[in-house]
DNA sequence: CCTACCGATCGGTAGG
DNA sequence: CCTACCGATCGGTAGG
């Protein structure tokens, strides 16, 4: 959770090209061979900046957690009515998949290719943030705000509708990052039945 | 779309046991040696029953295919109203997912690991299944049946609500199929607003 | 950052 | 279905 230091920009540069190559084609299918070609230099090269490929995807996975965990702490402050706050918890989350798609999918797809203990970790980390979220929809319904007989079941829909997100994301699509969330949050809330409105409960 | 024919039980049982590695390690993670040391034989007589590892996975990706567009189809009779038909359509697509969960994961997660043409192939039926819910729900607001601003947008985020299933069904839970999908098709239908009812536009 | 290389492992085949 | 093996490629290292 805590901020990670700068990286030098060599090594910040193979990350980003790492992430696009991890993405389009997963980590296993990815050979160092092939980062360095991307990056104009030899294989053995890479390791004056690295340690090892899986350090790669340790950093992307972590990093993007990291960026998970401090939009919602932002977004959420306990003033605002619950099921705001739930908007703009979506709104950052939302952001983060938008901003950077790649490290996105490979943060939701490409975990398992992390050994013991990171995995576990990263898992836990992962658990965490669908908690936070089923306790936020819990409290809304506690307030009469939300309704729905299984928060930690609505959570997980909810966080799933927003994941599929970098799967079609495109950033020169015709909707800006913030109007998808928007939508995708009154159609989560508000459900595809005909209703009264979209600002809020009747 | 067309029924294939019955593989001879060792193939169909090379087909499961692979299955199963490819969702745990992913197909490019997971080698022909293991998969035969799963079943109990040397890595080159794998090749008596199939001729290449993509085969399985070939096998494995429109094999699922053909079972959610037979699903849908079943699912979805004109004689009943478009929001049932829907419904129906969401309780088939779940009968799948969990039927066999493990294909299911493989369809969603490592098709990009198919060779051209397959893969291009597997894309455009994927889009044609997407666009038969999308075509669903847009009948559905020109009957007044069902309300969203964007029928594309709300197939999309319907779809990844039901496509996360794969990664926390568990046979043993205590909820059904059938339960899980009705419980998806009332939040995705209704959203977590307070509402008037389960069963219905008011 | 490169050259040269390590042992290990890959998907797949020949011949039986 | 096994034995024995193919060429290719893998992640990573030594030494400069």
């Amino acid at each position: 959770m805590s901020a990670a230091a700068p990286l030098r920009p060599r090594k910040a540069q193979i990350d980003r090209t790492a992430t696009a190559l991890f993405r389009a084609q997963g980590f296993a299918a990815t050979s160092m061979r092939e980062l360095a070609t991307a990056l104009g230099l030899e294989a053995g090269s890479l390791y004056s900046h690295i340690k090892s490929k899986e350090e790669i995807l340790h950093r992307v996975c972590f990093g993007l957690a990291d960026s998970f965990f401090a939009g919602f702490a932002a977004a959420t402050h306990e003033t605002a009515p619950v099921a705001e706050q739930l908007r703009q918890a979506i709104v950052a989350h939302v952001r983060v998949l938008t901003h950077d798609s790649a490290a996105s999918a490979v943060f939701l797809h490409e975990w398992r290719h992390l050994s013991e203990p990171a995995r576990r970790e990263f898992l836990a980390l992962r658990d965490r943030y669908e908690g936070a979220f089923r306790e936020l929809i819990a409290r809304g319904v506690a307030a009469g705000e939300l309704h729905t007989p299984d928060p930690a079941f609505a959570a997980l829909t909810l966080l799933a509708s927003l994941n599929w997100l970098p799967n079609w994301y495109r950033p020169e699509g015709k909707l800006t990052p913030d109007e998808i969330a928007h939508r995708l949050a009154e159609q989560l809330l508000s459900g595809l039945w005909p209703h009264r409105g979209s600002t809020g409960p009747a």
